[in-house]
RNA sequence: GGGCCGUUAGCUCAGUUGGCUAGAGCGCCUCCCUUACAAGGAGGAGGUCAUCCGUUCGAGCCGGAUACGGCCCACCA
């Protein structure tokens, strides 16, 4: 055949010579002075940790769809692609790799070659990760690719922790952690999985003082060893067992340490156990939170920190400082038992926490952080969504933001890790007569100026450190922090090094950049064309995991950076009026319009695939067993409004992975492929002639209505982010109306000279609009077939009917739409009619188990309306039906 | 413990505001390699829509309860 198209559709031969030519072309790349309406997505940065599976596929093709159907609708299209460097994960990657090979610690490489090495790995899976990316077929604009950690970022970076620690948002405050003693880094809670842990409640006995009215009182815990570092015990004020003995004090154990017993009735619960409970503020949230609620009462308690970096006892353990944590626990129980202080050990089974990273557990621990401070920038961010400026898709994910930004939690953002961007802060001891601040409410003051278009900034926060008390007038050791302007030059950094500033040595949270993504990856803070044409983004599409991690946090810093700082509330009624007051400005400080949560892919057994479980599957894999487009189609097949979608997978003898899910798209492909062949083989032999509307017959109708009610369909589908519907819409209108009934309902006309013209026009159009229609999701086989179209028949467009711009590729041709006047009821309805008869027939000559290419004898009673129907389409039921009709008797009356 | 989601054919999932005989893909059965396509065509079997109660002329869909599964959050010394 003269259309070269060989029998079966081959991806591997026709994918990477499409993704040659829209590169060469500069299809992706996105002008910021070209016109139409901007669209903007920014990829959710992956993971540099590892490469992408499937969960990574499908989100990447759904944005792909979003952003090829405006591209071809005449928006602006700009897809931003890019890779977060991660830090924590990254990191521990790493550093599992060079023990395992190398059976090293990053303390023997140093600072320095760890993070070399990192860099490496970055260099490896970056490429690795974007080529997936490419594979897939993304359109992203890959002359903007960015990394977390690039200089252009790391800029926006500096800018945004100065502007923080000016305002008064960054501070450093001494606060308990999650503590992972393995990496030695503090954790956040979202980082914390919890374990059932089967070990035993200890019901320890603390003598009590100098009272005769008890012995002593008896408290129970999991962690007997965090008793060396006990301040109190305390009771609920309204339980007549002890309130008498609020004010009075015990004798802790082991330690001989004399401690108040006090009343806290919120930590206290007089229902359960004893009706005491040990406080151990440096080692329990729960005991820290006593503490701080105490710190200005006149039973304020103490804070003992017990533990090292490293998860040994410290010096405050006297006796047992140096051992490990399990090894305190016992020799403390033993040593309990041999002064008779244990009352009793019962077994107990309870939930620890455990470092998503290195899994062990972690420690509470008292340490000096980083925190931001939530509530002026949470507020204006919860007013968004409350006021539907930023819509989440499906609609019930707003309630996990809301509710988990609405608690207004401090974020800790210093991390003791070397492989993320430096805290841009040095710091300085001190000494001096004032207490300039109290660390408990961690104020500070900032003092920083500008001078000649330069900040030349001293900004400090003064601390206090002697010797526990902060009460008299003896002197202060504290220490000065500095933070440069972003903008400041080595000079400045030489200045305060020389004055013997130290920078501090952690880094940054990852998720401080990553909340910067989309005002960072545009330029900013440089006023760049990108940025004033691309932001605010269009819609954020993403897994419904970091809708706390992630989004919450772009819509505040955000509004922050973007909103000049201007929408900082301390309540809700502040926020409310702001942002009511200022709705237009708002809108251009907000990071995206809609916020579209896509379904999770679990593999085989229900798990979320995931790089730290191991469990993902490479979507280059399906790739090569069943194609881009197939892998693309069937991922958006899946992506219904219920979320978790199972996804069997089987592995093939060379270690690759495969599923079957992927025939429906690959069999998709394959139909279209041959469809096209049909086609363009019929349209390439009959000469081309206007076309005559009149001549057209039921099925041409029929087909054309059906196809504007597809366009229709997979509009709305699209516009309300359900891809689901949109590939349905698809595959019914190809497979069951286009191959099924019109093609094969059109082949004697094409074969006829006083048909064949007016027939391949509508043919031709039909197929021109499918390829339009399927091109966002599956792009490599529509755009091949295009090109082939284009040289066979140049001129295709039904005038007034059907219309949209032609382009040499059909990336850049317009999406189609179809005039209203195409949809024809009575085409549909006769037509359908027919439908059921020829199925009748076909279920009959089934039944008989007739030979499909015998014909068969029929003889119709039908109502006259319906008879007269038949009668005009006798040759299209005698082809379909494989038979020939006799008779067709006009029945009295309509039958039900 | 609080919140959210789910439970529809053997499997994976649709089912829009309550309304004809509850759908699709895969799998299964029968016939067919008909010059676009066997990765295909034609036909078929298979579901008391988790359970119970209620609202309604009418419930897969609305309300309540229960069971099971999943996710998020908070965790009681």
């Amino acid at each position: 055949m003269s259309t070269e198209l060989p029998r079966t559709y081959d991806p591997s031969s026709v994918e990477p010579e499409a993704y040659r030519i829209w590169l060469e072309e500069k299809c992706f790349h996105a002008d910021p002075s070209a016109p139409g309406e901007p669209y903007t997505i920014v990829i959710p940065p992956p993971n540099v940790t590892g490469a992408l599976h499937l969960g990574h596929a499908i989100n990447a093709t759904l944005q792909d769809i979003l952003i090829r159907r405006h591209r071809m609708r005449g928006f602006n299209t700009l897809w931003v692609p890019g890779i977060d460097h991660a830090g924590i994960a990254t990191q521990a990657v790493v550093e599992k790799q060079l023990k395992e090979k190398e059976n090293l610690t990053r303390h023997d490489v140093r600072r320095e070659g760890l993070v070399e090495r990192i860099w490496a790995w970055k260099q490896q899976y970056a490429d690795r990760i974007l080529e997936q990316l490419k594979r897939m077929g993304s359109s992203c604009d890959w002359d903007r690719t960015r990394f977390t950690l690039d200089e252009m970022l790391a800029r926006a970076v500096r800018e945004t922790f100065f502007k923080l620690f000016r305002d008064g948002l960054v501070y450093r405050g001494k606060r308990l952690v999650n503590w992972d003693v393995f990496l030695q880094t503090s954790v956040s809670d979202d980082e914390i999985y919890h374990e059932t842990v089967k070990t035993s409640l200890w019901h320890l006995r603390y003598p009590i003082v100098d009272d005769a009215r008890a012995t002593h009182m008896v408290v129970a815990t999991t962690r007997p060893e965090t008793m060396l570092g006990d301040t109190a015990v305390a009771v609920h004020s309204q339980d007549p067992r002890w309130n008498w003995a609020i004010g009075k004090q015990v004798e802790l154990p082991l330690t001989g340490r004399r401690i108040p017993i006090i009343a806290d009735d919120i930590l206290v619960d007089p229902k359960f156990g004893s009706g005491v409970v040990k406080v151990t503020p440096a080692h329990d949230p729960n005991d820290y939170a006593v503490w701080q609620r105490h710190q200005d009462q006149p039973d304020a308690i103490d804070i003992l920190n017990i533990l090292t970096p490293d998860g040994r006892m410290n010096e405050n353990a006297g006796a047992y400082a140096g051992l490990r944590r399990d090894a305190a626990r016992k020799k403390v129980v033993e040593d309990l038992t041999a002064q008779g202080l244990l009352e009793k050990e019962e077994p107990y089974e309870t939930q620890v926490g455990h470092s998503d990273r290195s899994k062990t557990p972690i420690e509470p621990y008292l340490s000096d952080q980083w925190f931001v401070k939530m509530a002026p920038l949470a507020e204006p961010a919860l007013e968004v969504v409350r006021e539907k400026l930023i819509q989440f898709v499906p609609e019930r994910y707003a309630q996990t933001y809301l509710s988990w930004l609405g608690e207004k939690r401090d974020w800790p953002i210093s991390r003791q890790l070397w492989w993320g961007h430096r805290i841009p802060v040095w710091s300085k001891k001190g000494t001096g007569h004032e207490s300039k601040s109290d660390p408990a409410q961690s104020s500070e003051a900032i003092w920083w100026q500008r001078e000649n278009d330069k900040w030349t900034a001293r900004g400090c926060v003064h601390w206090m450190l002697q010797s526990g008390s902060h009460t008299g007038d003896e002197m202060f050791e504290f220490i000065s922090y500095v933070c440069p302007p972003p903008a400041a030059d080595q000079n400045l950094i030489n200045e305060l090094e020389a004055e013997g500033f130290v920078q501090d040595p952690d880094v940054l949270d990852t998720w401080f950049s990553s909340a910067l993504w989309p005002h960072s990856t545009l330029g900013w803070p440089e006023e760049t064309p990108e940025l004033k044409t691309y932001y605010p983004t269009s819609v954020l599409v993403t897994s419904r995991d970091i809708i706390t991690l992630w989004v919450a946090r772009m819509v505040m810093m955000g509004i922050y950076n973007m909103g000049h700082g201007e929408f900082l509330a301390e309540s809700t009624e502040e926020a409310h009026s702001k942002i009511a007051n200022r709705k237009s400005q708002i809108k251009t400080a907000i990071p995206f319009h809609d916020v579209y949560i896509h379904p999770t892919i679990l593999d085989g057994k229900g798990e979320r695939m995931s790089k730290s479980k191991g469990n993902g599957v490479d979507p280059v894999d399906i790739i090569e067993t069943h194609g881009a487009d197939a892998l693309r189609f069937t991922l958006s097949n899946m992506a219904t409004e219920t979320q978790d979608v199972r996804l069997p997978v089987k592995m093939l003898p060379d270690g690759r992975n495969t599923s079957d899910k992927f025939d429906l798209g690959r069999n998709f492909c394959n139909k279209l492929w041959n469809a096209a062949r049909f086609a363009l083989g019929n349209l390439e032999s009959i000469a081309a002639e206007p076309v005559d509307e009149s001549r057209w017959t039921v099925a041409d109708r029929w087909i054309l209505s059906r196809l504007a009610r597809t366009l229709a369909e997979a509009d709305a589908a699209l516009g309300s982010y359900r891809f689901d519907t949109y590939a349905k819409a698809c595959y019914d209108f190809f497979w069951r109306d286009l191959c099924d009934w019109y093609v094969e309902a059109v082949k004697p006309a094409l074969k006829d000279p006083n048909r064949a013209a007016q027939t391949a026009n509508v043919l031709a159009t039909a197929l021109d609009a499918t390829l339009r229609l399927m091109h966002p999701v599956i792009p490599f086989i529509t755009e091949t077939i295009w090109w082939r179209l284009n040289d066979i028949r140049p001129d295709r467009s039904i005038p007034g009917k059907i219309s949209g711009s032609t382009n040499k590729r059909l990336i850049l041709s317009a999406w189609p739409t179809a005039d209203k006047s195409l949809i024809d009821e009575e085409a549909e309805s006769v037509f359908s009619r027919l439908q059921e008869l020829i199925g009748a027939i076909r279920n009959i000559r089934n039944e008989y188990k007739v030979n499909p290419k015998k014909s068969v004898a029929v003889s119709i009673v039908a109502p006259a309306d319906a008879a007269r129907q038949i009668e005009a389409n006798r040759a299209l039921v005698e082809l379909l039906a494989v038979c020939s009709i006799g008779e067709i008797g006009a029945a009295l009356e309509a039958t039900p």
